[in-house]
DNA sequence: CAGTAACCTGCAAACGGTTGTAAACAATAC
DNA sequence: GTATTGTTTACAACCGTTTGCAGGTTACTG
């Protein structure tokens, strides 16, 4: 059927071992008969199977990416810079999505991991310990989450927290509440302690709420309880909630941000496109998708026996949905 | 290393055809010979190895998913919909992002080719001519495209087109405008045939403005030309046109939809979150990526020898930037 | 009870590459 | 002129499975 390695070798009159060698080890070959293989090779078409080639060598040239959600507007920046930068390693990248099950996401994990020399997983729903196990067999790294012995790329949401606190004690606010995320969430949880000490230093009131989900309906759901809370601003755990939030404040008859600011995290297209534009705490997305894959492929490099980490910056991007306190000058 | 049917054999005293057997065409091993084996299996934790098999069998269980840009909201839903489906026969998906660049999309089905059974093409930038060839080393199937040869997905975006054109009538607009796609995108085509013909049956003026970006960037360029055209509604290439369209139009001080009527395509988050929420026409994007799925994996039982076409219908989703014509007392 | 048909299982050759080892040859050193 | 070294190529085994073929059992059939 298709063109192998045996046909270039036929045709050029070497042997396999020699057409292997002109594209895996080419310096091992003399230089006319390394042109003579490339040049038949090219005019017969000839690529290499990299199944095939998988086989002796153990290096698949492939890569997981599991998400928990791929219609989430967090991830596809994520994958989509995720995966380009793979391709520029020459790697091809398996995408999948658990749709939030934990069952679904080992079994996958193991289906996949004969066809891949590692995989990124990204907010796993997993327990550390199922993947502490899976990492014995497969390197890993996990985007905003860590796990003992496992690379990971952490996007740092807590100084994102701080300068939202900051931003909007600068606005004159004196009491803003926390939308938290899903119980166990590692970044809900950075939100909150990030939070808690910034609302200290600048002598502000701290209300958590939740744990919510982390859904437009989620922050629907949560309106009720914002208002009823005296607060006059509002941390959402991500874009969707804060967007679910305004949406659920606007029909109990509060109007952002006149009469209270929220601001979301992400930056999704969601919160750019929202009315009022969403004030958002910035995650680095395709970042966090290169830098996985990076030290993914550093790990399968050492054979999994390092750990890197990495920390990514976040920022707070500024647009509609924060405003002056009600009763106040602004800043 | 890992654990192969050779350890399983060895471990059951059984040769490794057996084995191979037990688990690729179980009514020929006897059943005590195939439940010990099982066993065995199961407690070494067996997992056949896909690309080893694929070396013999000549399938390797692995589509292609190939789109221009993830991150255009249009695709996540679909990506995921295909992924889970194929999942469920037991089929892994790569997904790769051209970056609109069909040279890049070109290079990349032909490394890819050796370790897939087939691939699914989404709104592919190469000319019919490449697909074509392409399609005679490997079965493809395209979405919302037609391709001489190919199994193809179409989503019924000319049924839609009338829809909306009906609705828009029916609430007293009697001239109005078709932003299109870019030059050679099937939708755009079939949005334009559909829309003259309807405008021709609901006695309308219709005007043809584009070719435009099918960003929301495109919208926004296009609010001054919509402005001038004199129309009282618009339906935009898709919903991200819409939505930079409004947002145009709002600096020139032309509200939505009070003075103008905008209808998007595609029925995304995007426009559901927008303000005015989008009246749109609905792609069914989850159907189309289950049933290309499905017709590839159909293509590839048969060794690509026929080409299916299935056609999705789309629907007209009424939300708030559509309202009567100004002047007139509505539907 | 021989003949025959199922039915199971083992053997061995693929699939498309890689790679350790050895053979062939040329060049250099003495 | 031989010994040594280095370079290039060929040979063959191997990676983990599948599968056509053949041999061995068992159970019918007449």
């Amino acid at each position: 059927m298709a063109v192998t390695i045996r046909d270039v070798a036929r045709a050029t009159g070497v042997h396999v071992s020699t057409v292997s060698r002109t594209f895996s080890a080419p310096n091992l070959v003399s230089t006319p008969t390394r042109e003579r293989v490339m040049a038949v090779a090219a005019e017969l078409g000839y690529r290499p199977n990299r199944a095939a080639r998988a086989l002796t060598t153990g290096r698949t040239h492939n890569l997981g990416l599991i998400v928990s959600d791929i219609a989430n507007p967090f991830f596809p920046p994520l994958i989509k810079a995720a995966q380009a930068y793979a391709r520029e390693r020459e790697y091809h990248v398996f995408v999948a999505d658990t749709d939030e099950d934990p069952q679904a996401e080992e079994e996958l994990i193991r289906t996949l991991a004969k066809q891949v020399d590692g995989v990124v997983l990204v907010a796993p729903r997993l327990t550390n310990q199922a993947i502490e196990r899976l990492g014995l067999e497969l390197p890993f790294v996990v985007v905003n989450r860590r796990v003992k012995g496992l690379s990971a790329v952490l996007m740092d949401i807590g100084h994102g927290t701080e300068l939202a606190v900051e931003h909007l004690a600068g606005l004159g606010h004196r009491g803003i509440a926390l939308l938290a995320g899903p119980r166990g969430s590692w970044s809900s949880e950075q939100m909150k302690s990030a939070a808690t000490e910034a609302a200290r230093r600048a002598d502000l009131r701290l209300t958590v709420i939740g744990p919510n989900a982390p859904t437009e309906r989620g922050g629907i759901a949560a309106a009720a309880a914002v208002r009823d809370s005296g607060v006059t601003a509002v941390i959402a755990y991500n874009d969707l909630v804060a967007i679910g939030l305004i949406e659920g404040l606007g029909e109990l008859g509060t109007e952002v941000p006149g009469d209270l600011s929220v601001v979301g995290v992400d930056d999704t297209v969601a919160g750019r496109l929202n009315r009022p534009k969403l004030t958002t705490i910035l995650m680095p997305t395709p970042a966090a998708g290169r830098t996985a894959v990076d030290l993914l492929l550093q790990a399968v490099d050492e054979d999994g026996r390092t750990a890197a980490q990495a920390t990514l910056a976040t920022d707070l991007v500024v647009r509609e949905s924060t405003a002056a306190a009600p009763g106040t000058t602004g800043a």
